[in-house]
DNA sequence: ACACTACATGCAAAATTCTACATATAGTAT
DNA sequence: ATACTATATGTAGAATTTTGCATGTAGTGT
């Protein structure tokens, strides 16, 4: 009978780490362990090219780390596995509940524009 | 003035995690997070060349994820960063209490055989 | 059907990391 | 001094990762 801790598997979770071990990566993982961004929103916050973000998600995703959700055109992506998050926590510090969604000026995302546009639409006259 | 949260310093942040990735200094980490141990304990334990071993050792210590303190002719490690720790406890689990220091069949390292040695002496008739 | 938008994929050169091994050093004992 | 033990360092080829860019695809509106 296992007595009670089997020994981690070194290998597999080296694996995972080492996806998280990356400046762009881990970047991408603070901004959506917060709320859930697409990829455009990305590319606006790493100022980088469209193709090189994606790539970066199809590591973490095939990695495991993080989960996509499609909305029309718009790919959203999230840490959805718990363990991730622990350690998201563990090395970022946990995150507090109201730095949900930051609006990026330049950034044509829906999350982005769906804030900014009613402020606008209201100030109409004759409204 | 600045409210709450600076920006995490990615960069600096994931050097430090990819000194951590990687299956054979991760396992030396767990080792040497529950007690300090010298470089032929961890060649047993790794079953890697001793030249492999403290290569690896060197990489954890200039990131500063390690430090050493020498006792003789041996070197001991630990973890002595409670970051560092931190980061263990949520990869690998909390460590817990009675789990100090594995004594390994085959190591001569004084940790390993100060233990055993004292049993034989005992039995000593006439003693 | 056509164009457009948001995103994915494939590939290759450059940079980095990994591993093995030869060799060096520093403390200890005789 | 000499030999021995424990550990450190240097180096090079192999393997992997990183990054940039060209191109492909899948939904959406007209």
């Amino acid at each position: 009978m296992q007595v009670n801790s089997v020994e981690p598997d070194f290998v597999q979770l080296s694996a995972q780490l080492k996806l998280l071990a990356h400046p762009e990566r881990l970047r991408i993982l603070d901004a959506i362990r917060r709320a859930p961004e697409c990829v455009c929103h990305l590319e606006v916050l790493l100022g980088k090219p469209q193709p090189y973000v994606s790539q970066q998600l199809r590591i973490l995703r095939e990695g495991g780390l993080i989960c996509d959700a499609r909305d029309g055109l718009n790919t959203y992506y999230c840490v959805c596995d718990l363990r991730v998050r622990a350690w998201l926590d563990a090395i970022l510090g946990p995150v507090d509940a109201q730095s949900a969604h930051t609006v990026l000026s330049g950034c044509g995302c829906p999350k982005c524009v769906r804030v900014a546009l009613p402020l606008v639409v209201e100030f109409t006259p004759g409204g």
